[in-house]
DNA sequence: CAATGAATGCAACGATCGTTGTAAATCAAT
DNA sequence: ATTGATTTACAACGATCGTTGCATTCATTG
């Protein structure tokens, strides 16, 4: 018989397994991850994990990305929507955003190690889940954002040709060198750096992409 | 056994032993990685991998891992001499160095799969490897890069108050999305892609960093 | 209370792995 | 050809792992 109706603690079980997966795999990698530790790190027996995820350790792998994908892309649209909706004064709203943009590495730090194991791991996924957390995760966040861009350039805020690769070199300036000098987040940044790597992005962003004249 | 072509001397072993370790740790990752696969990577018998590296498996990563850097150092400090000593013309020798900048990419492909792995592992692998990665690769780059920019802000060529953002962006507005979007070089990506990014981010990057009036 | 179904503890399996010991085979140099 | 170093094949060890079956416990519901 299916799942029709579950009893309250089930999906809890469920939930405590995914959760403790995505810590341990993006703690450990997927290799180096156990069964046995995922379990520890739930509060579950092994067998459970078993009970719940037939594929057993592949299919949890893949439960754990693609869901955790989805969290981060939540976050980001509404900081999209937040800083670069109605904007007042560019550079600042520009800068208040790419602080937003790096906020996840720390609030959803499990996540971000996973996508740092994902990167390792890409030559032994499955394509098509590789294919899934790209259009689920980072491709469709990229293109609301490039679009938002496309809007700036609409209303005369900035002078890009094209939004795709405007709203790329803004990331690139602004965030880039923050998540490759954290490790993903990994090892956190003192504020201060994070500040002036930001500002001076934003900075050399506008020096570019501001109209001219 | 049936290879009896040509016998291999002792530090030809080692070397074979390095370079089959190599592609196979930069292939599968530090634990998926066995020994045995090594071995046969190397055409070598386990027990030779263990009469060179008394350290075992971890002794033979932190080998390839600091090796390998000073391979791709010497090809980038090179590549530095070559397009960024004598300017001529400043747009044609940025994208000139931003391809060759990516270059490794395709040609010390073993090396950059480890760098991958080196990400995911920042957790499990002793610190004191990662700073000796790091000094005697990355940063040892950045610092002579960003040296060379500070020349180039002498000669009036760019804008620059601050020489190492300014290398730092110029990397990111070039060479950044390239790494990303290959995988660090494990797709590779069309040529036509790859002359776009780069031309686009050489683009920007003067915008922002050409002299002003 | 009894019934039901989920969760657990436990044992066991086959497989793989890192590592070592040992003795035979193979090489380089005399 | 003898010597001495090096490489090899082979076996074995302890350990860990993914996975499954089974009997037991537990909480909820009728």
């Amino acid at each position: 018989m299916g799942t029709a109706v579950k009893r309250a603690g089930l999906a809890e079980k469920r939930e405590a397994i995914v959760r403790g997966a995505r810590a341990v795999f993006g703690r450990d990698g997927y290799t180096r991850a156990s069964i046995g530790s995922i379990a520890k790190e739930a509060d579950v027996s092994t067998r459970t994990i078993y009970n719940h995820f037939d594929g057993g350790k592949s299919e949890l792998f893949r439960v754990v990305v693609t869901e955790g994908a989805e969290q981060i892309v939540a976050a980001q649209l509404d900081l999209i929507d937040r800083y670069l909706r109605k904007v007042t004064d560019l550079e600042s709203d520009l800068v208040a955003f790419a602080h937003g943009w790096i906020e996840p590495l720390e609030k959803f730090p499990d996540h971000f190690a996973l996508v740092r194991q994902l990167n390792a791991e890409v030559g032994h996924l499955p394509p098509e889940l590789l294919e899934a957390w790209q259009e689920a995760g980072p491709r469709k966040t990229f293109r609301v954002l490039a679009e938002r861009f496309a809007g700036l350039a609409a209303e005369g805020l900035i002078e890009a040709d094209d939004p795709e690769r405007a709203a790329l070199h803004f990331i690139h300036l602004t965030g880039t060198e923050v998540t490759a000098r954290s490790y993903h987040g990994a090892v956190p940044l003192p504020r201060k750096t994070v500040d002036e790597l930001i500002a001076s992005g934003v900075r050399a962003y506008l020096r570019g992409y501001l109209p001219r004249g």
